[in-house]
DNA sequence: AGATTAATGGCACCGGGTGTCAAATGGAAG
DNA sequence: CTTCCATTTGACACCCGGTGCCATTAATCT
């Protein structure tokens, strides 16, 4: 996508006006006050002093504005996967780096709640996240299939990959009921009992 | 919602001019024949007959026309839940009821699989069904829940169904990539090895 | 024949998303 | 400084899904 290696890069042309991190910072105060529904790209716009059009050259839809830095982390994750023993048990490497994964900052915590509480509870983004859960999949599923010496389209990486995918659901949902138990308790409880088939 | 008992009650006012049915069949024409997205609702009305204002009192969204009787069948899954010997293992039954959830008569099939093609393949049908799957997870929340004595929102029982979920579609997208393998042995073979835990 | 009940469909409107294009902004070359 | 070029911007028009409103149509009941 991007140009990695260019981030201030000294180059002709007008200079981009905001940026998809002061956008995502209005957009969120706008979602807090008067929901995501309610609140239009219009005056998401108006409240970064930008234009309509120029929102759509930001973000590809309303929706990818809580998705943050997202792909991003899908590479960190597949890192993380690149970096596992050989030897360790496949759904055990899988619940450590899908715990792992999810591990962020103290300070990022009540941010990352508020963005998991549009994501899981707004019906349009609950809809939407479909689309990048298939890439989170899509990691898991490449991991299990050179464990298991598949194909990653084979039935078993992608059963494994929906499989950790709904536990991990699962526990962030539970995660935003009871605030105060840590999510990383919660997925790793998930995951191993996922491991076990919920025997 | 609808009332059971009367399927043709003699009733006062101008009756129904068409069917979800009939409004069914000629929409999968058009999508068939132009896709999805480039089938417009304006089409599907005009090729039934009706007026636009009317197509959306028989479908809540053009999304919901390819759902068809989703939530009677659901109530059907339900029961088959009821119906286990209670001393089943929990994810035996499971496997068996989705097993039979997803049974469809010969002559069916091919529709299934168009329908199903259209929900696991057409981006804005993906993101749409989560909110049916989400129906579809609360039934077998419900019946985890109630074997293990917990709630149908704690951990557990989530992370069942979602698991449970994820491994059905798993399978039904196998199935679609192979037209060959009956549904049923890829469910089946699935939920086995998640019982097993992918050990 | 009314009165009543329901479904219809036209109309205007909202909001997300896109194609197009002229104008604005900045660096680089003369 | 001026010219040329690269890039972003934003206005405008348009499409489409979805909704509120309301007069009209079609049926039954009295």
């Amino acid at each position: 996508m991007a140009d990695k290696a260019a981030e201030l890069p000294v180059r002709p042309g007008r200079r981009r006006s905001t940026s998809q991190y002061e956008l995502e910072r209005v957009a969120f105060e706008l979602f807090e006050r008067d929901g995501f529904d309610a609140t239009t790209v219009d005056e998401i716009a108006k409240g970064a002093g930008i234009g309509r059009r120029t929102f759509f050259r930001y973000f590809e839809s309303k929706n990818d504005v809580v998705w943050g830095s997202f792909t991003e982390q899908l590479d960190q994750m597949r890192e993380q996967f690149r970096g596992r023993l050989a030897d360790e048990p496949l759904m055990q490497a899988v619940r450590a780096v899908v715990v792992e994964f999810n591990k962020v900052e103290p300070a990022e915590v009540d941010r990352h709640r508020r963005r998991m509480d549009l994501i899981l509870r707004v019906p349009a983004l609950q809809a939407h996240s479909t689309l990048r859960y298939g890439d989170w999949r899509a990691v898991v599923a490449e991991f299990a299939a050179e464990r298991l010496g598949e194909e990653p389209g084979a039935l078993r990486p992608q059963a494994i990959a929906h499989a950790a995918l709904g536990v991990a659901l699962a526990a962030y949902e539970y995660w935003l009921e009871h605030p105060d138990v840590p999510l990383c308790d919660v997925l790793d409880e998930g995951l191993a009992e996922l491991a076990h088939g919920f025997a």
